[in-house]
This record gives C-alpha cells, sequence and structure tokens, in this order.
DNA sequence: GTGCCGGGATGACAATCGTCATGAGCAGGT
DNA sequence: ACCTGCTCATGACGATTGTCATCCCGGCAC
C-alpha cells in the first residue's frame, strides 16, 4: 500500500507548519501541499491531486466549505477533511451537504487528525462525535431561507433601509422577516437573534 | 547555559500538542507543563517554576490577559508571552499593561515564537512588528472609561433596563453613554459601535 | 478663581424597531 | 379543489433607541 498525499488549507502559519512536522511522522501519510488562502485550494489540487484535503472553515479567499464544494465538482474524485475549531452544529448539516468525508476538531489530539485521514481513504467517513452530538441535540434550523438570508445580511448593515436596499425587498418586509426570526429563536432584539443563530451555526 | 523552562496555555489540543512537539527540537527548550485552562496556571507555575509561561488569549476559566496579571503578582518574576491569533491593535496596550514580555501571532511560523522565547529570557520584549504597527495606526481608544464599560456590557445583554440594573446607573444615562460611544466611533446604531471597538481591542 | 472635562441624571423629541393584522400570489401536498 | 406554508407587501401601534439641551457635582489645569 502506497503513502496517502494529503493537502493542507489552514490560514494559521504556526498551526500549520505544526501540523505538517507531525503528520510527516506517520509513516504512511505524507503532505505534498499547504496552503493558507482558500482560493489557491483548487489550482493545487489539479496540480498535486492529492488524496486527502484537510480544509479550515475560516480562510482567506474562500471559506472552506465553499473550496468544498468547488471540489466536488472536479473531473477526478478527491476528499474532503473539515479541520475547524468550534463545534458549531449547523456546521456539521452544511459541511455534509458540500460533500466532504470528515470533520475533526482542533480541541482533539493530532493522532485523531491521523485517524480520521486513514478512514476517509479507505472509503468510511470520519465525523468527530461530539460535533455529531450536537447537531442531533440542536436539530436543524427552524429558520426559512429568507429569514436567514435577511438575517445574516444584518449581521453586517447597520440600518433596515440599508439592508431592505441591498435584498431589493421592502422595508417593511425587512422588518417582518426579522420580528419572525426574533420570535422563533426566543431572542429579544435583532443582535440577541443574530447572536443566537451564528453561535448554533444557522447563517 | 541551562535550558529554558517553558509553560504552555493553549485551549486547542490540537495546537498546543503540536507547538510542544517543535518547540521540544530546540536543544535549549523545555516544555514542563501545559494546561487548556486559564484558571489552572497560576498553580502549575507555583507548582513547576518555569522561565517562560506562554498564554492564549481565549481560554476556558480565565482569560489570557487576567492570567498575566495574575502572574504579575507573584512573590517570584515569570516572564510571559501572549499567542494569540488576532492582532487586535487594543490587545497590546492590554498586554503591556498586564505586563506581559511578548506578544507573538499565530500567523508566524514556529521558528518565532522560538526566538520570541529566547528574547524575554534575555531581558528583552518580543513584540510582533505587525501587532506594533497596527496600534500605532490605530491610535488608542476614544472613549472614556465609563462609555467602554456601558459598551462592553452592552455586548451580552439586551435592553437598556437590563443594562441599567447591571450597572446600577440610570437608564437615561446609560443611553447617554451609548449614544456618546456610537458617535464617537462612527457608528450608525449600537450594534455597530460594539463591532468596531471589539474588532480594535478597545472593549 | 475660572474654565474644562468626566461622571451622573432628567426630560423631550424624532427615528427606528418589533409586533400584529391583513392581503395577494405561488408552490406543494391530499 | 382545497389547505398549508413561504414570499412579499402595506399600514398601524407601542416600545425602544439615539439625539440633544440642560442641570449638578467633583477634580484638575492655568
Amino acid at each position: 500500500m502506497s503513502e496517502i498525499r494529503i493537502l493542507l488549507a489552514e490560514d494559521q502559519t504556526m498551526f500549520r507548519s505544526a501540523v505538517i512536522s507531525l503528520l510527516s511522522l506517520e509513516e504512511d501519510l505524507v503532505v505534498v501541499g499547504e496552503t493558507g488562502r482558500g482560493d489557491e485550494v483548487e489550482g493545487l489540487v489539479r496540480k498535486l491531486r492529492p488524496d486527502v484535503v484537510l480544509l479550515d472553515i475560516e480562510m482567506p479567499g474562500l471559506d472552506g466549505l465553499s473550496v468544498a464544494r468547488q471540489l466536488q465538482n472536479l473531473e477526478f474524485p478527491v476528499r474532503t477533511i473539515i479541520v475547524t475549531t468550534f463545534g458549531r452544529p449547523g456546521y456539521l448539516r452544511a459541511a455534509l451537504e458540500a460533500g466532504v468525508s470528515g470533520l475533526v476538531l482542533k480541541d482533539k489530539p493530532i493522532a485523531s487528525l491521523a485517524e480520521a485521514i486513514r478512514k476517509v481513504v479507505a472509503g468510511e467517513q470520519a465525523i468527530d462525535s461530539e460535533v455529531a452530538l450536537a447537531a442531533l441535540r440542536e436539530g436543524s434550523s427552524p429558520l426559512t431561507d429568507r429569514e436567514r438570508e435577511v438575517l445574516s445580511a444584518a449581521r453586517n448593515r447597520g440600518t433596515i433601509q440599508e439592508l431592505s436596499k441591498q435584498l431589493t425587498l421592502s422595508a417593511g418586509t425587512v422588518r417582518n422577516y426579522l420580528s419572525s426570526a426574533i420570535q422563533k429563536l426566543n431572542a429579544q432584539n435583532r443582535a440577541e437573534a443574530i447572536d443566537i443563530a451564528d453561535s448554533k451555526g444557522w447563517l
């Protein structure tokens, strides 16, 4: 059995180089490439043809979940594993929809990452059990598509006026969506609703 | 010259173990202890007597800056280095006030961490130049103490009523402070003001 | 002493926000 | 054919928010 070829996409240089060093200690693993930017991943995958791509979620250029979707549409197969800090339950659903094979928390020892790599290469899925349980507990988002969109847009921009322009909706409609989102999330106001939805990965 | 004894406090297990492995490759460095919780640091320092303590800012139990302040009041001297993800300019000021000797970004290679450790042991300061420059560019917070307190409290709690109770201030006064903070930060509302201040480390 | 600034408070006002009722159009399911 | 649920909109209402003027008090600088 030959070596497993790995590409690592992670924006924290210190973490990235450390993981490379440690994975390289494993006999059967070899890191063939690395990058700190999401938008460089596809090109590197085409050039290097790794067996597995390790993706951070928060990256400059393009986020890890988008990269995973991108890689799903290649002419040749690539396994992807999300390596992330927080177990936002909603991330799991999004990750599975993006076609990833594994999800590992940075909270865990390196050994669990190596293990996950071997599992997905063997064709299995490797989902961190904590995240899986949390996702089951939380259930899925009670928000409709538009409610989510509006709430997500409200995260950055300030007033309802600006939101309605950006979403090409009437100001009243924006208010209605925000109001129903606030109620569904048992929040007292917009800011709290955003916090809650964000913490569960529903945005 | 003897070895430099290091204690590492960092909540991401994967990162923590990786850094330990890599620092141990350096001849003159030895990691004598590790923890993922801020409130365990002081006890470990008393027991292990490290030369340098590496502190993450975001940790369960107690944040890194508070730990640094704690360590400053010990009967014996300990050097502290903050190891953090983001170069919030305000962090530098807070870190220096907390008596830390160094500040390194996780964005940099491990070598820069080793270098910083040696510098602070030699009695020098080791401040990442990016952070130093950013802090100079941003300047210091335009907020008064109370404005900062009120804005900071507004981050979690929702309505002005709750804030006024928690701060034992009249509701009107709370509104006034929030209003002046919003204007000083060129924000359009409370939420935006919190975002701005938070992103610069002024909270 | 006379300003000036920050902390604390009050009252008034306009703008925004959150809620609710209501309606129309359009999909999907029975 | 009917009901349900989502989208989009309008209008009205009360509560909250953000702004402003104005006041008192205590330091601190000049």
